[in-house]
DNA sequence: TCTCCATATGCCACTAGTTGCATAACATAG
DNA sequence: CTATGTTATGCAACTAGTGGCATATGGAGA
């Protein structure tokens, strides 16, 4: 079983109906952070959907911008999202080509991968900032008191984000103290 | 810049000389949680890899098993893989479909999410008691005093499987719990 | 004019990943 | 004998992902 975007996409028109462009504009805003897909693979599906008759659309004409495709699941579409919401979903095994650069550590590669993992804090000092920021921004106390059920998952999202982010940036850091200790010359 | 199996196989064989079959029992082991490839990728790599002269291989008649080629990095393959780890690693978006799934939730699918995040709990829980025999196992307090500089990447990998294995499940159970209330009543 | 941006869609070529199949050598169990 | 497992390698077909290109409509700035 794949075919994830596919029922990344009837989950979006599931909510709310959308052109193939806003679906690549979701990727880049809040979904982004969990799903990510380019326009061409966002079309190419969109068109494999409709051919299979999951998903339909409306062609709109706009004066001042170009034709547009408004798509909508429809009642097979949500079928075969509700047989996937059933099924268990397989965590695919992750990749992280920084622990693949960590297995060339040795003497003469400490400075270089210290130097990456000095980037990897930046880094994700700087995404844990923006997670806390959106927090602030959008789910106060006050605004999370009042969230629809519906509205719940980019919260939820956002807390896996938050808590993800400062587990890994407490390894980064006790992981650059530790590599750091051995350049010392611990070895 | 892509190619990322290239230079995990690059790292793998600069450790130590392999055949095609060891890699792939290895990423069925350790390297397994956090990088995999299937066995036809990692032939279909190191065949390139031959091609490209970054690896060589020695081909060793078995009596009893069939023929084997042994395949060692060659001092271009080196410099390839040098010249990888100076340049700053892409952090890759994840994708999770767990959260896609939780983009469904409104009061008809409570139900079914909360059945999904019970398995996730389970599983992750499953794999922190993994993560935690494989500390106790090999990385003891004594054993990690006496770890090698070369040797520091696997249990690293460990630390962070076993932050993160936590991270999440924190998260799973207070979804699950904030899930739940939703579904008695409080929208 | 060109370049960049926005909205909007799409084709193409290639790489990376997946699945199925296959061969060769051995072993064990039913 | 078949089935399963191990060690060991490989081909083929397909899907999923990436990057480049393109068109159409508009705008702004150098």
């Amino acid at each position: 079983m794949h075919m994830a975007l596919k029922f990344v996409l009837l989950t979006l028109l599931d909510r709310e109906r959308q052109t193939g462009y806003e679906i690549v504009k979701t990727f880049e805003s809040a979904v982004g952070y969990f799903w990510s897909a380019s326009h061409q693979q966002v079309y190419r599906e969109l068109s494999k959907l409709t051919d299979e008759n999951l998903v339909k659309f409306t062609s709109i004409k706009q004066g001042d911008k170009p034709d547009k495709k408004v798509y909508r699941i429809t009642a097979s579409g949500k079928q075969d999202l509700q047989q996937w919401l059933q099924a268990p979903v397989k965590a695919s095994p992750g990749k992280d080509l920084l622990l693949v650069k960590l297995l060339n550590l040795r003497a003469e590669n400490v400075a270089v991968l210290l130097e990456e993992l000095d980037r990897a804090i930046k880094s994700a000092e700087e995404r844990a900032a923006v997670y806390s920021g959106i927090k602030k921004t959008y789910y106060s106390k006050e605004q999370r008191a009042s969230l629809a059920l519906e509205d719940l998952a980019l919260y939820l999202a956002l807390k896996k984000g938050i808590g993800s982010v400062a587990a890994h940036i407490k390894w980064l850091r006790e992981t650059r103290a530790e590599i750091a200790e051995y350049g010392q010359g611990r070895e």
